[in-house]
DNA sequence: GTCTATAAAGCGATAGAC
DNA sequence: GTCTATCGCTTTATAGAC
């Protein structure tokens, strides 16, 4: 593509919140490997990295990789499956939470934003695993990636029904509103230098992340509310 | 990728609205080849598509492909050209038209609504282009690709910025609407079979983007607007 | 303007030594 | 578990005949 730069940090210990495992030296190539490639898939798909690049970006020969990996596509659904389960995570803990359904809507936006904030590579994959659906051949999915994202569709999809039916919400086509919630939540992360120069500063910065979630909340809350009262939304984020 | 049956129509006289020249043979295989391409990247990614591949469902050799586009490149910008001229179109159209700051924000929607619909290969294009930004390398980047998309970006601000002065709007951070906006506008019509399979019918079914439609222009009008009195957003559609 | 033939490099994946 | 070397194929792009 390019002579690029050290485009990803030769070792790339910026994992996030789930600390998988207590070991301190088993797999610890594997998960090399699996933060090196999360940031090559992101940024240039599936089609578009090597695992030449991967190999020589993570300190070892492509051998050596296909030992861990059979496949370049089992080493990819080992990146999606990671995400996905982080993502299922943000679920469990808002609609664990108390109040109405919007209100519980709002909190798993809210959790999924911060979730998606962390780390910059999140977005842009789960927005190709998205629209990209020739690459995880239709029904040879794997349970890793396929369940998570099913449970999070239909957990929103309860949500915006109950909202509906209790008069919390404006009564919405659900498919449709649950798409335009995924170009919401997804796009702005995953829109990488673009993002940055409509905002005139890093998308990821914490300043942006902040004003970001505060108008996407908002936004959400005034355009799916039955009673749009709320001229700030503030939730206790 | 696979033994792809006839993924993309060998002829595909599926041109839309514009009818470019009022030549009857000249350029024909130009067309012809653009239109190719423009069903095979807008599936694939610029990454995923080889030229062979281009070549063979256009018909002709690798080598008489060459001879119209030199580099690979220049066709992918060819067919990006195309599309976001066309897009610039709705631009003209909606803000010829009368009325608020918000009044004329939405028919853009509507008239971009319609253009994104037409076309099943624009949405997803267009989604590739803002978030993989690398392929268009930064400033490399053709004036009949990134005047249209300036264009139509400024165009989208002055009106945030205008609605929120005159009252219409409430006051919301422009660059962090607008990045909503294109997740909202884009997704739906990127999201492929990922949007069958939630819709249960075809995205690009007429009466499921009627229903696509109505919905995001009152998502839009109510999650944006200072007064949102409107409980069904009835525009002139 | 279209073709066949070919170049030069990269791809995913494998074999087999250590 | 990691390595070197290689296989077979595809890729973008070019050369040159017609």
């Amino acid at each position: 593509m390019k002579p690029t730069g050290p485009e990803v940090p030769l070792t790339q210990p910026a994992s996030n919140q789930i600390q998988r495992g207590a070991d301190t030296h088993a797999g610890e190539s594997r998960e090399t490997i699996l933060d090196t490639a999360e940031a090559l898939f992101a940024r240039h798909g599936y089609e578009g990295v090597g695992l030449r690049e991967i190999a020589r970006l993570a300190q070892l020969s492509k051998s050596a990789l296909f030992h861990h990996f059979p496949t370049k596509m089992d080493l990819y659904l080992a990146v999606l499956a990671r995400i996905f389960g982080d993502l299922e995570g943000c679920l469990s803990e808002a609609s664990s939470s108390e109040g109405s359904a919007l209100a519980r809507l709002l909190a798993w936006v809210d959790a999924m934003l911060d979730a998606l904030a962390e780390r910059d590579t999140r977005a842009p994959l789960l927005m190709r695993t998205l629209f990209e659906g020739e690459v995880l051949e239709h029904d040879s999915d794997t349970p890793e990636v396929n369940g998570p994202l099913k449970r999070i569709l239909e957990a929103v999809s309860s949500l915006l029904h109950e909202g509906i039916e209790a008069g919390d919400l404006r009564p919405i086509p659900v498919p449709h509103a649950t798409q335009s919630l995924i170009g919401v939540l997804l796009f702005h992360f995953a829109s990488g230098g673009f993002g940055d120069e409509i905002l005139g500063r890093p998308v990821f910065s914490a300043t942006e992340i902040r004003r970001h979630k505060e108008f996407v909340l908002s936004f959400i809350e005034t355009g799916l509310s039955a009673r749009p009262n709320h001229p700030q939304g503030a939730l206790g984020s």
